[in-house]
RNA sequence: GCGAGCGUAGCCAAGAGGUUAAGGCAGCGGAUUGUGGUUCCGCCAUUCGCGGGUUCGAUUCCCGUCGCCCGCCCCA
């Protein structure tokens, strides 16, 4: 009976050195264009409270979270990092107490519960950056410009990046009394309705929030008008005294409470379905907002006036437009959406992704934006502006295949192969190795006693560029026989006489040699 | 959350109800215990993802299940 196997995790992978190599070099691309601009590296915990993300994330990115309860603590993985590095700069007085705005960068795994497929993992790698107290759209500016510099420094062409500003939709709502619920599930769908149409989202809107059939409505108008300026408990109230001034006979019937209570919540709820339709019909008129700036800002302009909602989230658009001129980004590569509402909630203003052509559907490389209120939502005393992004760091590997731009990972391998003879050179072999190790040479060691030959064969399979052949005689000469790979020669050298570095293969063995004159 | 496809060795695979389950690559050992890429020889699946059913007999047919993968939705 053979042992079955224990299989990964689903949507988890094993992570083989060659995409790790080319990952790292990424990260440190990466990394070298966010220190260019002043930020620096912090890193956070993998673990935290799930309550870091009930605040302000979103259902959709909740639902979606490995949450747990483990010795009595509710806790959860991270699905992202920006709600960690918020809390980590209002919990840690060394943060706090540092001039504004705190330019910071990170990279680490993120876990979220989606069903896997390419490009979209379970656990995978966010690496991004957040600029804490920095308002304004110069550091809006900033922040795109960097995100695209970073995807350029890195070859890549075939992307787009498209920016929006939440503050519109957030505005509008802002001045209809809608129910929380109602607000966050509008938000949340703006996609939905952009592409499946508004009766789809009318459908999911009835299963969170039922309507009332046709045959009741339009019974209340009067006492809805009636009730209009009573607030609820004055309202409550008088719907008693009314039913009691009435003199009905109850018995058998629900109690005054009851009938009160349910009045009030109908007539609500009418006012919510008079409101909803507002609002959807105001965000289907927004949706159509996507496109070249020089198309959509006039549109825009247009809506706005029309709705009598202020145009400041356009000015900063704009404004944003003619900073990235400055920073020389290709501005072809730049799409407008005003419909554009990103599945995290906590955002207030200036929004963006970028998306890269050949990646399908999962083709967003990055995601990021304003997030005025996040620090003091989780537990900051004062507000504080910030914004920044995220890449997808599988995401952008798999673009930078697609465009054929992968970094080569050649060159970096081991230098030389020590075969020891026979057991009576161990010591010595080793101290052969040992000595060129100190020296920066990648040395690796026969260490299954396999004869010259399987060694031969060995070094050629892993192009290993040198080899050093031990025995008695070099033992007891304090030589080594080095030979060139590639150029089959081979010569015995002093232990003295090998070379502090190991040399390119294009110097031949004589690049063994330390130069004596 | 919805829909489609696929599971035979580390990898690529052939087999279509009948008993040593082809072949290739890789790996290991040897020809060759101090000199390599070629060549030659040997080894490498008591079993076809797992469980059940049909059958004299199942890797093959049926049911279930798990896994992988590809669309859609959504996201990094």
């Amino acid at each position: 009976m053979r042992n079955p196997k224990v299989e990964t995790v689903r949507g988890v992978n094993d992570v083989l050195t060659e995409t790790y190599q080319i990952q790292q070099q990424i990260q440190n691309q990466l990394s070298s264009c966010f220190e260019s601009f002043g930020y620096r590296p912090i890193d956070v915990p993998v673990i935290e409270y799930t309550e870091l993300f009930l605040r302000k994330s979103g259902e959709e990115l909740i639902s979606r979270m490995y949450d747990f309860t483990y010795h009595n603590r509710r806790l959860c993985l991270r699905p992202e990092l920006t709600a960690s590095v918020a809390r980590a700069y209002v919990n840690n007085g060394a943060l706090q107490g540092e001039p504004l705005p705190v330019r910071l960068f990170y990279c680490g795994p993120a876990f979220r519960y989606e069903k896997p497929q390419r490009g979209r993992y379970r656990q995978f790698t966010q690496m991004g950056i957040e600029a804490i107290g920095a308002g304004g759209t110069m550091a809006d500016g900033e922040i795109i410009a960097l995100a695209c510099q970073s995807l350029d420094r890195l070859g890549l062409q075939d992307y787009e990046l498209v920016m929006g500003n939440i503050a519109v939709l957030n505005q509008f709502l802002a001045a209809k009394p809608l129910e929380n619920r109602l607000r966050n599930f509008l938000l949340a769908n703006m996609e939905k309705l952009r592409n499946d149409g508004r009766q789809d989202l009318e459908k999911g809107l009835e299963e969170i929030y039922p309507t009332f059939s046709a045959e009741e409505s339009g019974s209340t108008a009067r006492l809805k008008w009636l009730f209009k300026d009573l607030d609820p408990q004055e309202a409550h109230l008088t719907i008693l005294e009314l039913l009691e001034s009435m003199n009905v006979n109850l018995v058998g019937m629900r109690q005054p409470e009851e009938i009160a209570h349910r009045l009030l919540a109908k007539i609500e709820r009418e006012d919510q379905q008079s409101l909803i339709e507002d609002t959807l019909a105001f965000m289907e008129e927004l949706a159509q907002l996507k496109g070249k700036p020089e198309e959509v800002l006039p549109a825009a302009e247009q809506l706005l006036k029309s709705y009598e909602i202020d145009s400041k989230p356009l000015e900063q658009l704009k404004e944003i437009l003619t900073l990235l001129e400055s920073y020389r980004l290709d501005s072809s590569k730049i799409i407008l959406d005003l419909g554009m509402s990103r599945g995290i909630q906590y955002y207030t203003g200036t929004i963006f992704e970028i998306h890269h052509d050949t990646l399908g559907q999962e083709r967003q490389l990055c995601g990021g934006g304003r997030y005025d209120d996040l620090v003091r939502t989780v537990g900051g005393n004062n507000d504080m502006s910030a914004s920044g992004f995220s890449f997808g760091i599988e995401r952008i590997r798999l673009a930078m295949e697609s465009e054929g731009i992968l970094p080569s990972i050649n060159g970096d391998g081991v230098h030389a192969l020590i075969i020891p003879v026979s057991e009576a050179e161990w010591g010595y072999s080793i101290k052969v190795a040992e000595k060129l190790r100190h020296s920066g040479w990648q040395v690796e060691m026969d260490v299954r006693g396999k004869n010259v030959t399987s060694n031969l064969k060995y070094a050629v399979k892993r192009d290993i560029p040198y080899v050093m052949v031990v025995g008695e005689r070099e033992r007891l000469a304090g030589t080594v026989v080095v030979k060139n790979m590639a150029t089959r020669e081979q010569q015995e050298l002093s232990l003295d006489a090998l070379s502090p570095s190991p040399q390119p293969l294009s110097q031949g063995g004589e690049g063994l040699c330390r130069r004596s004159g």
